[in-house]
DNA sequence: AATGAATGAGACTTCATTCAT
DNA sequence: AATGAATGAAGTCTCATTCAT
């Protein structure tokens, strides 16, 4: 009874921040029960066993394509480019450690390692769709496959390892920047 | 004594091997020992605490520069990247599972997370080293910083997580192809 | 659930006379468990480290000044200081091996240690309090405070190792005589 | 290889301080083989198991009676027993720590209560004699042997427990005045 | 629906002791 | 005679999970 929101919902930010701060294996449900502020046996009451709440978690990654009219700016990919990171960061701020969890976790929980596979994928191609609609016929014979795949590395990185810091703030943009020269 | 090498060694394979399967805290000691061989109490033997295999394996890491001499080809950028990726892959093989290991751990084990954080700077190094080197002054002008950047991403992500699948062997490729193009 | 009263108290009783029977190092918490007829993961939920134990134990002791009305014969040292031993008797017999423990533990566990001596000191000002009140202005010029040490330290002695034994009460009632006759 | 003395001396001299500081059963071995300076292997080649070292130190207790010319003052019982707990002192001191490890492991270890008892005794009989010799017929009707055993009392607690810190000189002083009056 | 006492498997670690050299 | 690598038994403690209430 501590804090907003329902019991259930209490537990499941418990347990995104503690799994990320201290890894899967290394938080103990007591724990979660603690930070989430409710008895010890209602974290099993609601989610069986541990991995559940791995599954449970998975189960929220934000998704959903980006709109491309929201982000794309005819003729400028770099300003296309950027937008798109900036959604997606916004996304990945709304329940900010979950990238890091799920990039830790994937080896060992199946479950986790295909959830983070299609997502990368789908982010791969948003990146590429972004390049094709702000490039236009000007990019038709240029590599953006590749292209797609290095942004998209880029940002997984940035949401996972590197967190967003000012020098990674500033990386990125050279990053983007470069690719969009190499696509001119 | 079992197999082949001295006990310590055996050792430090099969930590090496189960820490990357199942992770660091998903690995008992116990299971250490039964795969490599010995009985349970020559584990805390040589290294009195779990986390000192840790250490000792972060130590074992393939370091030093490449030699500029053996990857550079003049005036072609994308040859020398791709020779430069080809001895770091080869260095990878040596100790197949650490680089993952390493990125997983990273962030639990501060030992890790620093050495990573080396490790990941180094290769950034290099590749900008060899870009310098191979595009001469044609790449003067050029944000070679961004592109090492991207590439250092990649070999990373390669040595971890795809682990130079043959699809990821055609990525690389055309991501390296990419980024010379762009230096171009 | 094996026999009388809580599982708690249980362990507490077992883990008192184990103690007390092999010395805390000597005493494995299995067998405590075992002697309590509860399972071993018990014995940790209620005290989460053994020396857990061991300040629960000390908490238990018998404490509290004895009533000096209850013990004093006005102008009878000896019987007065009889007196008094018979009551703490009783209470140590209410812990048995309590006593015994905390002398032997003193050294390596510092809770025990201060509770050892706050309680010797306790068990001195007492005997002092007896032999003024008893003694009257006779006592006056006499070095009291010797004579309290000397009879605290025998009962410290008698309430550890010797025990009451027959002989131990025989040589008690002299000591406490000889004590009494100096002071007339 | 340090210090000075033979290897076998120089591991009983750290097996003593250990016992003393730890406790038996708290004592690695090989802690000391450590302090002794000597290779692991060679506290059991010297002493096959760990309890033949507290045997062997339990042999080495200084005994013999003491010699009563040394220490009587004819007809001063006081400084008589001044003298006799000056040379016990003494004594103990050149195995300073012996006694108190001796009082705490006498339960576990039948050898050492068996020691020490008789070493109380001896104490006690030694103090009785001194009295006995000082006192003349002027104590012949006294009650020595409850004085002697109160006596004998404060030596032993103050070679085990207290360890002749200042306070405790005072007292035994001033304990031994309050006996030696009784006498007169 | 909710709770917290209870359980037992198993993890890490220590250490006396053995033994080949 | 001396050594230090090697062993395995045992100890403390943690924790997911169950269950009676």
């Amino acid at each position: 009874m501590a804090e907003d929101g329902s019991a259930r919902e209490r537990i499941l930010v418990a347990a995104e921040e503690l799994f990320a701060e201290l890894g899967f294996d290394a938080t103990p449900t007591s724990r979660i029960a603690e930070r989430a502020g409710v008895p010890k046996g209602l974290v099993h009451y609601y989610f069986r066993r541990k991995p559940d709440l791995l599954a449970a978690l998975v189960q929220r990654l934000p998704s959903g394509a980006v709109d491309l009219g929201q982000v794309v700016v005819d003729g400028d990919v770099a300003s296309s480019l950027a937008e798109l990171v900036a959604v997606l960061d916004a996304r990945s701020d709304a329940s900010p450690l979950l990238s890091h969890l799920l990039w830790r976790e994937a080896d060992t929980h199946p479950d986790v390692r295909d959830a983070l596979h299609e997502r990368h994928r789908a982010v791969a191609d948003q990146v590429r769709d972004v390049i094709l609609a702000a490039g236009g016929p000007a990019v038709a014979d240029k590599d953006v496959d590749s292209a797609a795949a290095l942004v998209a590395l880029a940002v997984s990185y940035r949401h996972s390892v590197a967190r967003h810091s000012p020098d990674d703030d500033r990386l990125m943009d050279r990053e983007l920047a470069f690719v969009a020269g190499a696509l001119a």
